[in-house]
DNA sequence: AGCCTTTCATTAGGACACGAATGAAAAAAG
DNA sequence: CTTTTTTCATTCGTGTCCTAATGAAAGGCT
């Protein structure tokens, strides 16, 4: 009972438990992998490039949106973040603090915040982001090129479909 | 510049901005696509399932861990969780705060703590999981049952390859 | 003009997340 | 048998994350 859990342990132990409740194992299957691939992925990504950098993995998020886009309301980056605005609003203390953003009052709209990167900020993603990608292609690698494609296909519709039964419940 | 960003829009914005930085743009959409994904489901899982019953992602991730193993050693949940120690401490807390888990010391080893489901955490899981699992199959309802394999079998690779890199590095 | 409603960003409060430090207990080494 | 060394869970400090409450500003309406 107390011994190392083998996956043939952890089956077993979760068909028994699951027997006669009517559970489609195959969609279990998907969205729990789907959610070990990204822990493990996030968690490898944190390691390996961006805390050497004393990045955070929101952080690292947000300053690629307002690299893309040089200059950019907070609203819009936590809508593209998918994030709540009172999280961003905390995160981009962090990255103004770290002197890697900077925020302005909007001229024409003085309830608006703009933000747009510092030099350093700039700086800084010009260096992080090619190793990020680099180790994006070291956790994909063992994936075929059509694998690839055809992953990336499976992910984009299980996005739209979460957001679309989303909506539908507004 | 301030106006809404359309998707052609920001492949434009992001192919200029990476021009000459050897990039690989396919593992990129698989991992970019695979973060979205498993944030879009997560927040889908935790707004129509968990937050009705007032638990959090983790706390129900822990609960179903122990819900399979009856009674288990902390060090065990954060392995199987993917957490760290000092998390899971915090998060079963709660959860015995909320009478859904008790801890034990256990009688052997005065170090480590066991974790088991109260009566209450039972019925919890028992009403819960079948709810959760129907809202696995809405988000993974667009993909044909072959591909729901595919795309499990991908995403498992996926997470054992962080954890190779992550092992040859320490 | 003056109110009403909506739309902003931020703050407040609670939970989760980590690494590092702590202290207790067990195991290894002598 | 005593002294390290290792192995546990927890606490601490900081940052992220949410919802709800706040307060400022803009737009609509009469």
């Amino acid at each position: 009972m107390t011994a190392a859990h083998t996956l043939e342990e952890t089956e077993r132990q979760v068909s028994t438990l699951l027997k006669g409740m009517n559970i489609d194992f195959k969609a279990m299957g998907v969205v729990s992998n789907l959610f070990r691939a990204a822990n493990s992925a996030r968690n490898h990504l944190e390691r390996e490039v961006l805390s050497r950098h004393g990045l955070s993995w929101t952080g690292f998020v947000v300053l690629w949106v307002v690299w893309v886009w040089e200059s950019i309301e907070t609203r819009e980056i936590a809508e593209e973040v998918g994030t709540s605005k009172a999280t961003l609003s905390g995160v981009l203390k962090t990255l103004e603090r770290d002197g890697l953003v900077i925020k302005k009052q909007s001229k024409t709209d003085r309830r608006l915040v703009l933000v747009s990167m510092t030099k350093d900020g700039k700086k800084m993603m010009k260096k992080i982001f090619p190793e990020f990608n680099q180790h994006e292609v070291l956790l994909t690698s063992s994936l075929k090129l059509s694998t690839q494609e055809a992953t990336a296909d499976a992910l984009r519709s299980i996005t739209l479909n979460s957001q679309k039964v989303r909506s539908k419940k507004l």
